[in-house]
DNA sequence: TCTAGCTATTTCCTATAGGATCTACGAACA
DNA sequence: TGTTCGTAGATCCTATAGGAAATAGCTAGA
């Protein structure tokens, strides 16, 4: 039996090291572990109950990241929150970075993609919609990862694997997200995706650019004051 | 007792997947691993005399930098070299952080900073110089070494911490460098330094900037069309 | 000749255990 | 009172072992 081209793909095997990782995301983000905090290896073995092994690969992952730090002898602690020129600076690497992703990923744009991009931008209208009261966290956390999600979209879509990789791995939504949580920084910036996908789907290279690049500097604009104001 | 601000600070310790990592990093640049080859993780242990543990995490972290590929119960390969395309793909993405870093590197350049810039340089000229014969692979590893601690300091004297690590994970000196040991595709390079060199002293951020992105422009100009034919 | 299924080997993955190192605490001394 | 030293505890680090999964090779049957 051969088969031809097939669109259905198989997803990667996984292994402990994946689910622990994505744990210790998960509590980083939620600030079940602070920032700041130390993170002993054994006793994350205990808390997530496993050994130790697969945790220790986990951290290093985080690591490459820069969400936790490592000092050899010493352990790991969690990342700090980005102070407000960490966010400065945040964003000054995304505005060189992604509003290039968004022009080369205009002419590459296929169906899937655009097919995509419009279900994240349908999520982040409902998440920011369905704001009722103390369900703010869990909403703004949907909201942060369908933002997320709409970037990366567009990041792969550049056809440059090393420039989606250098987007993708700031981890911009986990910063926002944790500055979100402590200070209750937000930003519902729906329309301003809506513009971008829009100027995607027109194929203009230029406005799409400069629509990423229009976003990008009104949240740094919105933002990056309302951290200075939190430190005080 | 109590110290005021003092200039000797203690290397950070070091643990043995900090020298596995280092072992195995060199293996690859050299292409005792070759691209492409699979490397599996007991027989690196055995090889290197260590046990499993510590080389999973040093394959972690060297995964984390695109140098080798995970595939989740099945093992790790080494990285493919760069095609033309890829080559063309890093470069891209270096004309767009690092002509910046150098520009934000003018304001912020020290005095030590300044002093390791020209030691770098003088070691690019030595490097080059003594480019006898056969010792060519050894000067022109050397040569690299030099030329990415040039390029890293200026990242670093950006004084944007995130900007400096998308650099320095390019790993932009251990692709050039895989690919002049295999298809001896070189680059002497002194010159530009020099230029962007005295741009930074000089004080004048935009011929900074200027030089780094003529620099870059020139290489990849030089470079992706021979990666090209090496392929044919 | 080709396919299907079984077996054996290799390799990855996870857990466990012990040695090495660091930190914290408290006693002894100046 | 303040400093030094030594001990105890916790934690990291490395090695080892066994279970689980994947690959390769072989046999049997169509």
């Amino acid at each position: 039996m051969t088969l031809g081209a097939v669109s259905v793909t198989i997803p990667p095997r996984r292994a402990l090291v994946d689910d622990v990782y994505d744990a210790l995301l998960s509590l980083l983000m939620d600030q079940e572990i602070a920032p700041g905090a130390r993170l002993s290896i054994d006793g994350v073995a205990r808390q997530l109950d496993v050994s130790p092994t697969p945790v220790r690969e986990a951290l290093t992952r985080l690591e490459a990241e820069g969400l936790v730090l490592r000092e050899a002898r010493k352990g790991y602690t969690a990342a700090e929150l980005l102070d407000a020129e960490g966010l400065d600076q945040l964003y000054e690497l995304r505005i060189l970075l992604e509003p290039r992703a968004a022009r080369l990923a205009t002419a590459r744009l296929d169906a899937a993609a655009r097919g995509e991009l419009a279900a994240q931008l349908r999520g982040m209208r409902q998440a920011a919609a369905s704001d009722g009261a103390e369900a703010g966290f869990r909403n703004y956390r949907d909201f942060a990862e369908r933002d997320a999600a709409f970037h990366h979209t567009i990041a792969r879509a550049s056809g440059n694997p090393l420039l989606a990789d250098a987007i993708t791995r700031l981890r911009s939504h986990v910063h926002l997200y944790r500055l979100y949580f402590q200070h209750g920084i937000a930003d519902d910036t729906a329309d301003e995706h809506a513009a971008i996908l829009t100027a995607l789907e027109a194929g203009d290279a230029d406005a799409a650019e400069l629509a990423m690049r229009t976003h990008l500097e009104t949240s740094r604009a919105r933002l990056v004051p309302r951290a200075d104001e939190a430190a005080e």
